[in-house]
DNA sequence: GCTTTATTGTCACCTAAGTGACAATAAAGG
DNA sequence: CCTTTATTGTCACTTAGGTGACAATAAAGC
């Protein structure tokens, strides 16, 4: 039986681990109040990508692991947690499901709060208006982040789908043949946008429009978003 | 000449666009007021990677895109921002510089404010508490951003030293012969991080140690970080 | 210390995508 | 409408990196 001593966890922790360096004390103390302690073995899986995410975690000591899979059953190893850090924090932003996954890199000390309480607690402010205000902003550099990490991985034609799936969110307008893209694109933009040359890019859209995942009117695109997905190797119940 | 006609700024704009849905009509018409409106002709560039941070835009009309250089002088596309988006939301977190150039892509009617305005006025709370909140917790994904979109356009050589460099950072550790990780890394470990066959990592790590970028000690490494940036293409300035 | 298992090193071969070069269109500007 | 310029299409050729296969080490377990 291996012996397992559990950590100390209060302020000269927190500080000695340069978490919250902005936070008073007696706020740092509330926090701790209200969060509580796991051990958790090495491979020993956190939670998985596609779950509503409900807490916030905070990491005491190891190495947490941050990974996705991409289209071809791969693992992407996104980030790699070091202690003192905060993570899983999509749960920070209203009704978002974690996209990554995290598990224990080496055996670890890991501590966890409900994230209403981690922000009531640290800002004196209602968690839902905090919440919509970080989902105006910075939900979209997690979509960036979202496409990037998937691009990992892929294939020339499942960057471009992904590329488009997300324009057509943005600049998409229902068409009777699909989702019109209100933007004049050139091969070159798109190129630029995939990190690819443009005469790949030229190749690929042709390819995609002989098989309808989309088509050409003048230089407007209609794209069909549930066929790029499948292009671009997305369960469907995906973003 | 060109006439271009000012639009309105009002309340009804705002929920046109769908922006700050959360946000109660006296908020909204409290933050407009102190907003102001700028036409930007197609190509201009609003703000270029590295300048310090200091404003938030919000993009009324027109396409805005946002790129980076990448290690051979292309441009990266990273992304291009719809109406109704705010963007350029380093400004919300202390001390940052600009990650990305601004330029809009077609004509564009833009909005500015300083973050400290924009906070308090949709969010009842001390500016400095909130960027600090901000840079605790989503910092880090910014920092993955970062990796990522400095991933494009990048050989395999420079997506190792971007992938070193951000772990020095995290789990390094001063001694007299670089920077130590106290981490180990396997060369498939560093293979998934990077996207790439673990052989060619092999290759390519043997190469760094050669040139003396990095060294081993059994299973531990020790990385120069300077050298490391200097491999990656990154200016001395950066980061 | 010896066996087993994990990791690293090396190579030949394959493939997707980059590159240069140019023709064919299409859009823009007068 | 005609000219100029931007964009798209096509192809042969090159190259970085993927892949499979296996030997050489190194670490871990007993």
């Amino acid at each position: 039986m291996r012996m397992v001593r559990t950590p100390v966890l209060n302020v000269t922790t927190i500080r000695r681990l340069k978490a919250f360096p902005w936070a008073s004390d007696q706020q740092v103390e509330r926090l701790l109040g209200q969060m509580d302690l796991h051990h958790i073995e090495k491979r020993t899986v956190l939670f998985n990508e596609g779950v509503p995410s409900d807490s916030v975690y905070f990491l005491i000591s190891g190495v947490v692991k941050l990974s996705l899979r991409s289209p071809d059953e791969e693992r992407v190893l996104v980030s790699l947690i070091s202690p003192g850090e905060l993570f899983g924090i999509t749960s920070l932003m209203p009704g978002m499901y974690r996209a990554f996954r995290s598990e224990a890199f080496s055996d670890c000390w890991v501590s966890s709060v409900r994230p209403e309480i981690f922000v009531t607690t640290l800002l004196d402010v209602p968690f839902t208006d905090f919440s919509a205000l970080m989902e105006g902003t910075v939900g979209r550099w997690f979509a960036l982040l979202y496409r990037y990490t998937h691009f990992q991985g892929s294939s020339l034609r499942q960057k471009l789908a992904l590329a488009l799936l997300e324009l057509a969110q943005k600049f998409g307008i229902q068409d009777a043949r699909g989702t019109m893209l209100i933007l004049q694109l050139t091969h070159e933009d798109l190129a630029d946008l995939v990190g690819a040359s443009r005469q790949k890019v030229t190749e690929h859209m042709q390819e995609l429009a002989r098989q309808e995942v989309l088509l050409r009117d003048g230089r407007r695109l209609i794209v069909h978003p549930d066929r790029l997905r499948e292009v671009a190797g997305l369960l469907l119940d995906e973003k």
